[in-house]
DNA sequence: CAGTATCCGGAAAGATACTG
DNA sequence: CAGTATCTTTCCGGATACTG
């Protein structure tokens, strides 16, 4: 019985990150970027869903937090794009985990392999 | 070049994982409950902020995806506690991770070793 | 002890229109 | 193309009081 619960260090790390990575887009987008740098319009058609104004709000806190690097190229159609720093990548394995376990729950545990077609009962 | 960003299947797992685990509390008490049982009360102590309304809740939905296991003990002074499923389980990698990184982060990007007095200037 | 039952404020998120 | 600027809605999370 080496562990009762109240040995948490402070308050248990997760909830710093949480805070920080939480949210319904951040890691989606950390995972796109895990394969190089992607420019907005790129990571805009890579997350079905998102707005405009969200996919900004939330590069921007990324960028902030020093997870990703925004880059402006100013041509004459606008180009930005967004790399993964060091710290950035830090989280790699994390966004990898999470998507295949992802992935694994919705084929496993629950039955919904791809949205379409159910099969017959 | 084989992944260009949209390549995603349907669209990225990790959305669908962020849904079911993402808010403030959910990583954190499976964190709790990667050591063993614990009892409502014990979780309540290890989350300090957590109200028991959010516990409760956050308890209730866990249990609803099968991710922990509620057992309630018809006794005097009521008792339930809660322990990690098969499924629970696995996601302990990930709070694992989570936790550490959170902690690396908070300690070495960030400089708050811990909250109490600052190192001098 | 381990909950429910209400009430509530603010942040998260979406829709839409406009711009350098 | 890659954003801003507003407006509106949703709902997460908290405070408080009560209960089997």
């Amino acid at each position: 019985m080496r562990s009762s619960v109240e040995e948490a260090p402070d308050h248990c790390a997760i909830e710093f990150a949480m805070e920080m990575l939480g949210g319904r887009w951040k890691l989606a987008i950390l995972k796109q970027l895990v394969s190089g740098t992607h420019r907005f319009g790129e990571l805009r058609r890579a997350l079905p869903g998102i707005t405009q104004r969200m996919l900004t709000r939330q590069l921007r806190e990324l960028e902030a937090d020093g997870l990703v690097t925004r880059t402006v190229y100013r041509e004459v159609p606008p180009r930005v794009d967004y790399t993964l720093t060091e710290v950035g990548h830090s989280l790699d394995s994390i966004t990898e985990l999470l998507d295949t376990w992802g992935r694994w729950y919705r084929e496993t545990v629950r039955g919904e392999a791809l949205p379409g077609p159910r099969p017959p009962a």
